[in-house]
DNA sequence: ACAGGATGTCTAGCGTTGCTATGATGGGGT
DNA sequence: ACCCCATCATAGCAACGCTAGACATCCTGT
């Protein structure tokens, strides 16, 4: 009763992430609105209801890739912050491996900021992955600073919204740098 | 063969605009996933097919009602900009009317800069109305600042932020107003 | 004034979507 | 060895965007 059992539970979590796994993939090679429940139920080579045997629709999948992404993301900014020799130097370093990230996996991006979620931001029982992301821009400011936490939220949002507009084409994709360049040093002016 | 076909146009001219104003009022009333070809011709009775004689597809729908929400943006900027006494003033000025903007309309909002569109930004067919509201961005920068161009875009950038994180819940929606204070202080300090 | 043609609108239907009820199948427990 | 339950696939539902073809309606030319 139990090895067996054991073995089914592992097979079930082993298949649960390659559906996360397929649908990100998938959404990375032909974007989201490629992302079908009947295509996601070939590739894994199951039917469609063994999708809803995991998750309880297609959006709790597509919840599921983002919390994925969140998890790379906060290792990458964390990277990006612990490589920067000085602590002035941190808030460009993690806001150059935000924008990096989002442009170079914007189906993912779009999965964790864009498309509708029912993720908690910012409240008790929000994902540690989640959190621990804001957490990285909150670290790039003294902590004697009382107002870090807005700095953090404006930070984020100004990157975000850089982030979604060159995506979508709304302004020219080629500046960011600069783009970034001013944002850091308006910021970070009185960090 | 004029007054008779003149009179028609009138009518497919007035029921083109009906399409579009029902469209929008469907969306802010229940959001853009509500906004249904069948329930759109059913509420400006008449069939769906008379849809697709008006518009090439949903899509050009949905642009069509972001282009009259740019006509919108761009008048309440420009009154913004206008009623400020002074030019230092006239950036916040502008900000706050972006952000209340798309606060008090979301669907709209979505419209216009969330949702997929074919809409041309920063190019030579963008429409004017569109340039418009990133001209009142750049007019709130003085005239012989080389990159006030750039400036309008990152400040563009940090409203959209805001506004869309804020909307979807992934940042705290309550504390907009510090975060305008504390984004125009900080693009303003060098502008 | 009347037939003919063009214009405009609706009914009906196609293919696809997310999701689910039902039935078969095969391995595990006693 | 047999039953039984869990697991999975087949088949189908309602709703989606969109379109072909039938129907009606009104203008035009003689």
């Amino acid at each position: 009763m139990s090895a067996i059992s054991e073995r089914r539970e592992r097979e079930r979590a082993h298949r649960h992430q390659l559906i996360i796994t397929a649908a990100r993939e998938l959404a990375e090679a032909e974007g989201w609105e490629a992302v079908t429940t009947r295509r996601l139920a070939e590739r894994v080579e199951y039917s469609q209801p063994v999708l809803y045997s995991h998750f309880d629709g297609k959006d709790a999948i597509v919840a599921a890739v983002a919390l994925d992404g969140f998890v790379e993301l906060a290792a990458s900014l964390h990277r990006a912050r612990q490589a920067a020799p000085e602590p002035a130097q941190a808030l460009r370093a993690v806001c150059r491996a935000y924008l990096e990230f989002a442009t170079e996996r914007p189906a993912l991006y779009q999965a964790m900021f864009v498309l509708p979620t029912d993720l908690k931001f910012a409240s008790a029982e929000t994902p540690p992955p989640l959190r621990a992301c804001f957490d990285e821009f909150v670290a790039c400011f003294s902590p004697d600073n009382e107002r870090r936490e807005l700095f953090a939220e404006v930070t984020w949002s100004a990157l975000h919204g850089m982030a979604v507009l060159a995506d979508s084409g709304r302004i020219p994709p080629g500046l960011q740098e600069e783009r970034l360049d001013f944002i850091v040093t308006q910021i970070a002016g009185t960090g």
